[in-house]
DNA sequence: AATAAATGGGACCAAATAGTCCAGGAAATC
DNA sequence: GATTTCCTGGACTATTTGGTCCCATTTATT
């Protein structure tokens, strides 16, 4: 769905180690550049120049500015998708959810709440002016919130949550908080309205376990 | 703190009716073509037309289009704080958030979920560009935040909201909620995720009623 | 080794866009 | 009503920026 490469004979096209290199050199300096200035903030001389490569090796790998978006939105989200499995897809517990909750906090706390999420800043910037990369993003964003509400289901299963507990919705709710924790911790550079979010979303879901703790989360 | 006008003789100018008709005309395209296409995706030339006036006027009401975002961002949070404190400053029960919620998700749906909250989206394209604007955002994002806060102390001092309430808390959780809820709606150009988010929220805000409800939140 | 195809460097072009300028018209003050 | 100051229209300029092109170099296939 995201690999159209050059329309035509992409099996007759030989390709040698050195041009995936490049590439990827290209999308990996996009990537850094975007995530601080932004999308539309962001010229491809920048990237050319972060990247070590030069205008021809851009339009080598990519048609235009447009596709070289979409490559990095698929690529983002690669990235993010690969961090959060490895967070996310042993969850079993409670106590699983307050880890990944940290990991997070602290991650952002390194540089004072800035930049924000990857994911969350593309989608605000693009969703009315690429559809296709809209597109993405929310098949994304779904694909990270399965990862939650499967880790959700296996609670359930297990006699921890509810069987009232909807962990669609759940993981709906969590994944909201994080993103506007994202956000009003980037407005206001300080990852303290992060943290009070993801509680209010983790303490959310405590109100489901079978068995109440007695302390507030954290 | 956001007047700064043209920095010098402010009272020794005069200004006409029709200038500030002009300035009121520019920012308010401005604030249509900017909320739908992102504040640089919008061109001057973008604005001149929509706003019925020539380059000059552009610049002579605003230094450059920097200014032009900043006094954007003012205006913005104006509006929002205006429609805001109409919906909030008289909220003194539960029932009265239910309905501030519902109003915010019938507004988000008739554009499905499209173009999200004008100070969210502007808080991330421009929060890691202009120190000036990222202040002026998180300022208004307090005061708003206030707004609820203060509706969720007057229920507590009435007796509705238990003493062991944080109604800073809940408000920031709230507008996470909101923002992320915007964030993911305008992703997936559907308002589900939205009102998930805010229930969610809502809910969290519940359990710390004084005599909770058999039903759920809505 | 010869050949063909991929990769690379960077000058160059065209369009878009921010920003300038000045002359004329409108409004306020005397 | 005259004069001064503000406001407006729109042509014009400079710069940025996306995109093209050509030729050299490297790599792979024979």
């Amino acid at each position: 769905m995201s690999d159209e490469q050059v329309t035509a004979p992409t099996n007759r096209r030989r390709i040698s180690q050195r041009g995936i290199a490049t590439r990827e050199r290209i999308l990996e300096a996009a990537n850094r550049l975007m995530l601080v200035r932004g999308v539309n903030a962001t010229t491809l001389d920048d990237i050319r120049e972060a990247s070590q490569t030069s205008k021809s090796q851009l339009y080598h790998h990519f048609a235009d500015k447009q596709e070289l978006v979409r490559a990095l939105v698929n690529y983002r989200g690669a990235l993010v998708l690969q961090r959060e499995r490895a967070g996310l897809e042993r969850l079993r517990s409670f106590s699983g959810l307050v880890r990944w909750r940290n990991a997070l906090v602290q991650a952002n706390s390194l540089n004072n709440g800035k930049y924000g999420c990857g994911l969350g800043s593309m989608a605000l910037e693009l969703s009315d002016q690429d559809e296709q990369a809209r597109s993405s993003l929310s098949e994304t964003f779904a694909a990270w919130e399965r990862l939650i509400s499967d880790g959700l289901h296996r609670m359930r299963d297990s006699g921890l949550l509810r069987q009232d507990a909807d962990p669609e919705k759940l993981a709906t709710g969590l994944m909201a908080a994080l993103q506007g924790g994202y956000l009003l911790a980037n407005a206001a550079h300080d990852v303290a309205p992060m943290e009070v979010a993801l509680d209010m979303a983790l303490e959310h879901i405590k109100s489901f376990l079978v068995q109440p703790a007695a302390e507030p989360a954290r």
